[in-house]
DNA sequence: ATCTTGACTTAGACACAGTCCAATGTAGGA
DNA sequence: TCCTACATTGGACTGTGTCTAAGTCAAGAT
């Protein structure tokens, strides 16, 4: 991820410490943390960090397209990092655990145009919901 | 909707005139109120209809099956009272309007076996984002 | 028609997620 | 090294939703 880092100062983002930590936290593929949750996990690298300085990086990472808002559940959003490549969510009904997944075809072809109502259309979210095997086990 | 009124009734759900105005905001086909919306709108027929009879009331139809939850956006849930015909949203990413639309072919088979983790699945969301013809026009 | 009772409603306090602000600190160019 | 525009901080604030204890009432029983 330190390849993300280097992207950014390229576009004139200002390297300090808590950016950096913050970037740090979302490194790894499979995680979709809350802003809270990526807070806690960037205090224990950098004690000082703000809540509110999480809360302007994350939204600096997504305006800059590095990493997706995520909210499945109408709490808090969640962030993906894995922006670059097209991917829908599972989403476990009974512990909320996210997984990224690829359906196969064309969602955006499969609204016919009347039922696109004049609208310009831009992306497709999909939300598979079920119960994942370790809640299906217990 | 007094056939959803009869309904709820042959469930046991006890008639007020707090639940009778809910239902009737939540009345016609294309609304997609919050909560407060709905609870503003309430307010006209019922002035001292309060706040948590609103959530309440509104928890129930949904977990009646009456009426559908729906957070596109991580702020405000709204509620769809068009429950009983399948369906997914489309949502101006400017003004935030929200259109029930009926994408064809079987979502749920978009995902296929090995993406599935082994999960069961159950229900699967759609959001198409885009840009109203009103909208575009400005 | 009245009584009774458990379900419903209420106001307000509380909780959680997120935003805003003025004061302070600092990265990185000159 | 200095400067300054940008970043960070903590705390107050907002919006959305939940909870509680006390009061009220729908509807079945009498």
């Amino acid at each position: 991820m330190s390849d993300l880092l280097e992207r950014l100062r390229g576009r004139g983002w200002r390297l300090t410490a808590q950016r950096r930590v913050v970037a740090e936290v979302l490194d790894g593929d499979h995680v979709h943390y809350t802003a809270d949750e990526v807070h806690a996990k960037a205090t224990e690298l950098l004690p000082e960090i703000s809540r509110a300085t999480v809360y302007n990086t994350l939204g600096e990472l997504v305006s800059l397209g590095e990493v997706l808002e995520v909210s499945t559940d109408g709490r808090a959003k969640r962030y993906d990092p894995n922006a670059h490549h097209a991917h829908q969510h599972l989403v476990c009904s009974r512990c909320g655990t996210i997984r990224d997944v690829h359906p196969s075809g064309d969602l955006l072809a499969d609204l016919p145009t009347e039922e696109r109502y004049g609208f310009r259309l831009s992306t497709v979210e999909v939300t598979y919901r079920g119960v994942c095997p370790n809640c299906s086990a217990a």
